[in-house]
DNA sequence: AGTTGAAGTTCCTTAAGGGAACCCCAAGTG
DNA sequence: CACTTGGGGTTCCCTTAAGGAACTTCAACT
């Protein structure tokens, strides 16, 4: 199929967001990587994917700036590793699981449970204002122009 | 392309997120929605989506139940809203844009600023634990299975 | 009766995903 | 030293999804 680069449509940050972890199976390397599946044929083992588009998506994330790929041994062995950006973008990973959970895990309850460092509990993540704390979701706010925005 | 359905992959709530908005387009026409831009016509002229591939977009997101076909005329026209359950999942829009805002909006800045209700401020959206309120990032929790987990 | 406009539908072309087979290279084994 | 092993890809062919333009439908308006 012939692919759209999203980011060429305007100045949006969603858009541009999904040039970099857009592309099919990205976010789901995105949470191998971060909970340590790290290694080429791990994540291939993993997921089922095709190591053709597996090779694909790799590279475009480290390009990106999304995970490094270091060697792991003397032998030509690499894993990927997450980078600030990349771990940053696991925000992202933990509000879509929390979404997951809520409305599409059923009967069972979540896959996974999340244990909060901080206070050692068994919790999931808010979204709140970063100036008052608030809770923030789609209706609480209004978007406005900004200064990068086109026309 | 034959594309994989990632919810047969695992209990995975990101994966069954993905089998819902993971396709190309759908979470900038989901933004659409939340803004305003909710009619067939509206969409394709914003997005420069093809037609066909909206209108597939369209039924699938219908069918999940992220979306409402209503009509608005007594003419055969029809708008999209939102339901709660596409409501929520904003939230990952509002994250993405975050994400988006801080490593990819370069010198111009967020295209986009969003004022907060709750007090009145132009502001970001924040992940905390939803028991301590404390900062909940990646790199402050451990992922344990759940009740939900596969085999 | 003819036009308009929103909302699709059809059809063809092109490119991306699936999957299996193959390749490369360093280390370990006999 | 020849041979095997295993990680990490690359190649090739097939199928299917996205792009895009043209066409259709249906109610209201002129």
């Amino acid at each position: 199929m012939q692919r759209t680069n999203f980011s060429e449509l305007a100045a949006c940050s969603i858009a541009r967001t999904l040039d970099v972890i857009g592309e099919p199976w990205s976010p789901l390397i995105l949470r191998d990587v971060w909970v340590g599946i790290s290694r080429f044929e791990q994540i291939q083992d993993d997921l089922g994917i095709s190591r053709k588009v597996l090779t694909e998506r790799l590279n475009h994330l480290v390009e990106q700036g999304i995970v490094e790929r270091r060697p792991y041994d003397r032998r030509p062995r690499y894993e990927y590793v997450l980078t600030e950006k990349g771990t940053e973008l696991v925000d992202m990973l933990m509000v879509m699981t929390r979404w997951g959970d809520k409305w599409l895990a059923g009967e069972a309850g979540p896959p996974v449970l999340y244990r909060h460092h901080a206070c050692g509990e068994i919790t999931t993540v808010d979204l709140r204002c970063t100036h008052c704390g608030e809770p923030m979701h789609a209706r609480d706010i209004d978007p406005l122009p900004g200064p990068g925005a086109a026309n």
